[in-house]
DNA sequence: TTGTCACCATGACAAATGTCATCGCACGCC
DNA sequence: GGCGTGCGATGACATTTGTCATGGTGACAA
């Protein structure tokens, strides 16, 4: 009995979405019933075909594969959710678990990992990229509060402290001094060098 | 006659590289005969086979798509090079067409133009995005020294002026006036953001 | 030969950035 | 109530960064 496995992917690039698609829908257990370009899309099609996987990407525009995570979680909880990702994070795989995600898979490894993934977590099992699993116990956790991170955003990008100031209705010294804690927290020596710390971390 | 357009794939993410494959062994008249994981592996591999057509991304390890590109067609003529890639920069469209790619195609495009870029390139024709075709004409071009990109470029990674100075084996001051510059000429208003729209034109 | 241009340097100044000490406020917690 | 903590602010200071004027070199083309 029990049919394939419905299988909705969310992905924003139309190429790498397609080919995912092509490469999933050779599996004779495996049916694709939708696709989406970004979260939003992906919610809707989700509520719409009550898949048993959902397989998604987290760089999406409108509503990021995290959040979108969550609310799938939330309003449809029979539905599996699989992150696949170009990134190696650790703090997007904290992230992602938190979020209710059932499987974490990178891009970088052998594209039939994914059929594979999807068919385990369709059995309830978990599945999570084996290096990634490992650093997560030794590795730190994100040292920034909210507003460090927001203002290191900001910095990273090139705006000044006078404009991240004005945008956040904060004064000019309290920004240096947000930026100045985050700095040293991680051990960085300026502002652009923090900010592509946290990045490569995934605290960005 | 002529039996199957032999392809060759280059992607450095596997899971992406499997999938494209996937998509193209799809297709009847299109044969897969061989995929690689870098530049280098992928100029050895059309050594071998001389396929038809090399699809190749840029973002690789060891040599670059565009480096590929170049030594494809210097080495082997008979060969035609299609890049796919994520980046709609004019500069590197630029970059590709100098280095004698015959097609430029976004992975943000469906994936059914892959299958058809390499048809129309095997059959001698050109195909370059639209929308960056038209961009092309009217895009300034790189406005930066090689001194400035190479100094900008690790500024924009977060190194000090006095770092890039002992590193290049500038003076302190010196380092201060090419950035100086390349902040003017960008229109910029400091480092971080100068670095920030270069990289987005592709100069970096 | 005379421009022009990339390259490298100095010095001087103004503006932005980074650091520290110190303060107040609100909130949750035991 | 006292404690810790995140948030926000000020002032003072040193350092870094950005700007400008000015000058010298070598390569290359008109």
């Amino acid at each position: 009995m029990s049919g394939k496995i419905k299988v909705i992917l969310a992905e924003d690039q139309a190429m790498v979405r397609g080919a995912l698609a092509a490469l999933l829908s050779i599996e004779t257990d495996i049916d694709v019933v939708a696709v989406a370009a970004d979260g939003q899309e992906a919610l809707r099609a989700v509520g719409q075909h009550r898949p048993n996987v959902l397989v998604t990407d987290i760089e999406m525009p409108q509503l990021t594969g995290l959040e979108l995570t969550a609310r799938v979680r939330e309003l449809y909880p029979e539905t599996r959710v699989v992150i696949v990702t170009t990134f190696a994070r650790p703090g997007y795989l904290r992230r992602a678990l938190d979020a209710g995600a059932h499987g974490y898979l990178l891009k970088d490894r052998p594209s039939a990992e994914l059929a594979d993934a999807v068919r385990r977590v369709n059995q309830s099992m978990r599945v999570v990229d084996p290096g990634l699993a490992a650093e997560i116990w030794n590795a730190e956790s994100d040292p920034l509060t909210e507003r460090e991170r927001q203002i290191l955003r900001r910095a990273g990008e090139g705006e000044s402290t006078a404009e991240i100031a004005r945008s956040l209705r904060l004064s000019d010294g309290t920004v240096r001094n947000y930026l100045s804690e985050a700095i040293a927290k991680l051990g960085a020596s300026n502002r652009v060098e923090a900010a592509r710390l946290a990045r490569t971390k995934g605290w960005l």
